[in-house]
DNA sequence: TATTGTTATACTCTATAACTATA
DNA sequence: TATAGTTATAGAGTATAACAATA
């Protein structure tokens, strides 16, 4: 099993493995492998932030089978987007959009040039920069992995419930917007 | 910056540092730090996959930000609330209930006992094992943990508005539910 | 001087496998 | 043989710092 997510716990007190079986509707005991037995999740039960946690690694998750076999992750999903939608922009803004550092890219960017699914040009203004743009099998790779996102976000939306989606997502945006402006 | 999260992107599209500036409402468009101009985030943009992970980032990054000083991570903190709300379990018992491996733990609870938080009583029963329990002084830092916790949901909740919280949480519940049954 | 991209290095979190000491 | 916990090792993902080329 591998797991792709951060730590266990805490606020983020999640499993990766979210094996938690709801009592009552809630997920206040999980069952241990061993079949030990159960133990009690205590205040974390009740918490926004913990199932905030555990919903978004379950989505992770579930996307990540989806995608599974093609070798690429969801690194590489995110830049071909971001690329696609943006052609021509440099590395260094492709990590500002996805908030990574430049170096982190780097590994990343070369792989998707080595499979032949994007391109680095020099950029004609700043010969420092590259300007990124995809290839036609980069394009195609990415129509493959949007189906799979959309399959993805299909079966979110009938979790969700149709009729709750706008709102979800709602709260979900102010969530984002209330706690990024509290940045430090 | 300490980044604790996993990667950037794909349906987890997320930015570590979710600096999105809602444009009409929506997170379409990601400043560049370098003030450089605006990037497209395309389909990314109206996923509920895409901002359950943005939410859960942001939330994280404004836990740790509480948390902070403490010198705990979150990983310490779960394991302190397992524990505490379980006492006498077991390394492989703690390890299932958060969802680590027994050996990601060892260091862990190695340190936690080393600051006098938990105590490791070799179990009478079975003297492979260790009944782990809180130290007053570990009781007393859970509790200035939970502290922060408390507060950190009910800036949460503020944000998520009072009368939504129950449909928020029952959402996230029901996705939770639903992805895990689809596990492999 | 400042910035783009690369490289070297390091850190965190996590897992698997092998080992010990019990069962 | 099987299990609890430890240790060694490895891998993924990320960051900072220093460097070459270019502005």
């Amino acid at each position: 099993m591998r797991r792709e997510e951060e730590g266990p716990l805490a606020q983020p007190a999640g499993a990766s493995r979210p094996s938690i079986r709801p009592r009552g509707g809630r997920p206040a005991l999980r069952a241990l492998p061993g079949g030990g037995g159960t133990v009690r999740l205590g205040p974390l039960t009740e918490t926004l932030g913990f199932h905030l946690r555990l919903a978004q690694e379950a989505s992770f998750a579930a996307f990540a089978r989806r995608v599974g076999d093609s070798g690429l992750k969801p690194g590489h999903y995110a830049a071909l987007v971001v690329i696609q939608e943006n052609p021509g922009l440099s590395q260094t803004a492709l990590g500002g959009a996805v908030g990574r550092d430049k170096s982190t890219l780097t590994p990343k960017l070369t792989e998707l040039e080595k499979r032949g699914l994007i391109r680095r040009d020099r950029a004609a203004a700043d010969r420092r920069s590259y300007a990124l743009s995809l290839t036609p099998a980069g394009q195609d790779a990415l129509a493959a992995l949007q189906g799979h996102a959309a399959a993805h976000d299909r079966a979110l939306d009938a979790l969700v419930g149709p009729e709750n989606r706008q709102a979800f997502l709602d709260t979900l945006r102010r969530l984002l917007a209330g706690l990024d402006s509290d940045e430090a």
